[in-house]
DNA sequence: CGCTTCACCGTAAACGGTTACAGCGGCGGG
DNA sequence: CCCGCCGCTGTAACCGTTTACGGTGAAGCG
């Protein structure tokens, strides 16, 4: 009797599956077997285990069984930044579908540096976690197929540049977004039309600014060189951008702002030049964040589905876990555009 | 040679400790020593080793690793939301430093509700994770005794209900911001002041309200009931409240909000109003979050240092775990009052 | 009554590391 | 010359689970 209760005093007080069979005067096995919930056991058996596990509050050891068992139920999420809706809402898409499936994300904010995203990528995933889902990485597309040549499941959220064929990712339609938003300028009577665009060599950027042409080129209206800006997707590039557009000889009627944070960006240069929105100039943004129902007014803004892009990246990753062969390695999710406050026809 | 390679197939692809050793020529324990640093192998051997390491694109498995050593590099985030700046920056301060110990987080949300985060202390910590902070608990003082009770380390960010001394807990001192934004409004010739508080029975709201009240008081200001009402830091609460509060006989000059979510909902009202802020009307709110930035005005507002309160706690908490004794557990860090655009003398 | 089947349970070998302990050759000192 | 020490390395016992496999007794069947 004072055997076992001694025993029970090693691993940091806790009891192990050990310690409940002796007590409970079974196997191992059996214990093993009633706390997964497998039938084989009976049911007198069973009650009297739970019996000693609630006694002993027993609880096993994640890491024993990871190891035995060759998976950890975790899975690593590597995200550039967790501040900012952007990213929280992927975040927070990924792990509630994640906790849906009774898995948890390991959280590894790389700040965009990539030693540090290589060095998770090498030593944390393997064998602490069973896949990766990495979000807007700053890794070469050469990286990216070392590792899943190595036979590593992740999926890329926002991939900033064109990856090969293999590499599953999931993304927003940029393209048909920002054409909306410009068809939705132009639908208001906006001919001269700015956009200040995200960081240059992105696929999102291209996608955009090329969406924006699109509309510009269909609705025959000449798309003017200086009335591009680039930016790099914070609040003072938007504002830069504005103001320089706004000091053009011919300055735009509207300003399509490749996300709202530059929205905000041009929103502040309007105030400060004197301009009401939407009454002197037309804003669009693009993301739909919380920013957009905040500012005064409110932002028209093209949705991405953030959240949804989260929880399909958990989806596309844990059959890629499971070894199931997943058809479609490319997902790209539709936006939408949301008219608020901020665009009206040209004065 | 053929068989080795063999071996090397298992495991999912990967190399073991084991196949390193027997291509190298030496026993586990040596290539444990050169993978893990440790100073008594002679050059040539390591060298060796970290030969073959490279060639087989060998890394420790984590789990078996954290099995040996009873330590898994994993601490449990227990976090109601992932939404919002409030628990951006307490997360982004905690992966930061986590980051800095060569931790990672494993992200729980628990959306409030109190079982998911119950089964979070029950099964996902033991075993799979070294400690644990959990931000604003949904548990019972009760709970988090028990689980101090049983020697698991954590430390809660932001409790919203008094806890027993032994708990480790740091926030924020609540009650010096209420009051410096309050005194802030008095010296500014307030006299009328309204506030909306934050959720009945959080220990957050409770300061807060009292530091209001006790600048009043010291300023010989009569704290009238009629002024305070209750909202949950959500944007409409601050909303539905302000309108109340306007549409008093004798409506306040100025709104102190108890977060910045609110003070945006009293910003709205205010121009439902047809009030001009801070003409009219001012408002000043407490977290100093990203909002409060972008809104025009911008807010005034009380500054949590939120970051600093998820580094702190993961301070405090790797000395909890590394059972270093901890002269003080309880943790407050210093509000600071922000003056912005959203506060002027009254009407 | 003998044999199969079945429900239940135990034994022991993984899983992939870490580390206490021991062994070994070489070298300096007594 | 012997001893002790030191630097380096190997052996093997853990860490706590899972699970393949085999064993047992009872029930069913011809």
């Amino acid at each position: 009797m004072s055997e076992p209760a001694q025993r029970e005093a090693v691993n940091h007080g806790r009891a192990t599956i050990r310690d409940v069979a002796r007590r409970a005067g079974v196997s191992v096995a059996t214990v093993s077997r009633v706390v997964n919930d497998r039938p084989d056991v009976s049911p007198e058996t069973r009650e009297a285990v739970l019996e000693v596990v609630r006694a002993l509050s027993f609880s096993t050891n994640r890491s024993a069984r990871a190891l035995s068992k060759g998976r950890t139920g975790l899975v690593g999420l590597t995200i550039p930044f967790v501040l900012g809706d952007y990213y929280s809402l992927i975040l927070s898409g990924a792990t509630e579908a994640l906790h849906e499936q009774e898995m948890r994300a390991v959280l590894c904010p790389t700040r965009h540096e990539h030693d540090r995203e290589a060095a998770l990528v090498e030593r944390l995933m393997r064998g602490t976690t069973d896949g990766a889902i990495i979000v807007l990485p700053s890794e070469s597309p050469g990286e990216l197929s070392d590792l899943a040549a190595q036979g590593f499941p992740f999926v890329v959220v926002d991939a900033p540049m064109p990856l090969p064929e293999r590499i599953p990712v999931v993304s927003a339609t940029h393209w048909a977004g920002a054409r909306a938003a410009t068809e939705h300028l132009l639908q208001l009577g906006h001919r001269r039309i700015g956009i200040v665009t995200g960081r240059e060599g992105w696929v999102a950027t291209e996608e955009r600014r090329d969406g924006y042409q699109a509309a510009l080129a269909a609705a025959g209206v000449l798309a003017s060189p200086e009335l591009v800006r680039s930016g790099n997707f914070e609040i003072p590039d938007g504002h830069a951008g504005a103001r320089e557009l706004l000091a053009l000889d011919d300055p735009p009627t509207a300003i399509f702002a490749c996300n709202d944070n530059m929205a905000v960006g041009v929103l502040r240069a309007a105030a400060e030049a004197g301009l009401r929105v939407p009454g002197d100039l037309s804003i669009v943004g693009f993301d739909d964040s919380e920013l957009a129902r905040v500012t005064t007014p409110a932002l028209t803004t093209v949705r991405q589905p953030l959240e949804e892009m989260g929880r399909m990246a958990v989806s596309l990753l844990s059959r890629l876990i499971d070894g199931q062969r997943v058809e479609t390695l490319r997902v790209e999710l539709a936006t939408r555009l949301v008219v608020r406050g901020s665009t009206a026809p040209p004065p």
